[in-house]
DNA sequence: GATATATGTTAGATTAAAATAACATATAAC
DNA sequence: GTTATATGTTATTTTAATCTAACATATATC
């Protein structure tokens, strides 16, 4: 990315964490479905060094090379939803303890979807 | 990341759709939290700019930001699995349908976890 | 009306991500 | 042993992601 984020420089560990996993199941993922890393990227769109990094788990890879791998070995879909409202409890309980419509504090945006 | 991959250019449905509902979801979940872009980007540790790439759905944005800034919202776990060998029933087929140990097809680096 | 705040938008500079290539190593097949 | 393949590793070049900053817009508050 270039000028590299505070966030990639200094990982959380639980990002950390996350993202070795991530990279090591998609290593096992490739490997059980007998994939060398030239298919693989090939089939992603990134050379396979960039591959390579996923399995690492490298911070400041492209998010799309990382979906892209996952579409590619056909697990994307449990991705889907991820951060989804109606999961978000904490989110749903904050919303609830404000008064339904008394609150006019910027209003908006909050349901243009 | 520069040179930007084919992946980031010519973006798979699928994959597009799923970095566009996740931007979004994140966004309703900084919202909900009454935080501003700047509010949590400063947590995450990027720009308000990359905050606002991310709620885009932006496909060249660094993979930690994007985790960063679950993780500050409190929804990193909803990632833990993603790809879990477990979990990937298509892989675990793949593999119990080759002979157990009669395949000598290059072992090596299978279980070196 | 005026003010403050959040967000949208743009521009320039910095810096490293990604591509490509070459070479090394290790295993499998012969 | 040799050959072929997969992966690891390094270097160079290209390119754009991120930062910082400034300005515009829209809403909320006064």
């Amino acid at each position: 990315m270039a000028r590299t984020s505070q966030i990639s420089k200094a990982l959380p560990a639980a990002v950390e964490e996350a993202l070795t996993r991530w990279g090591r199941n998609i290593r096992i993922a490739r490997l059980r479905r007998r994939l060398t890393r030239e298919d693989l990227a090939g089939r992603i769109g990134v050379s396979r060094q960039v591959l390579a990094n996923i399995e690492k788990g490298k911070p400041t890879t492209a998010v799309a090379a990382y979906l892209g791998a996952l579409w590619a070995l056909g697990l994307l879909n449990q991705l889907k939803n991820v951060a989804h409202p109606d999961q978000d409890e904490e989110g749903k309980i904050l919303e609830r303890s404000r008064s339904p419509q008394t609150a006019p504090k910027r209003r908006k945006m909050d349901d243009d979807f």
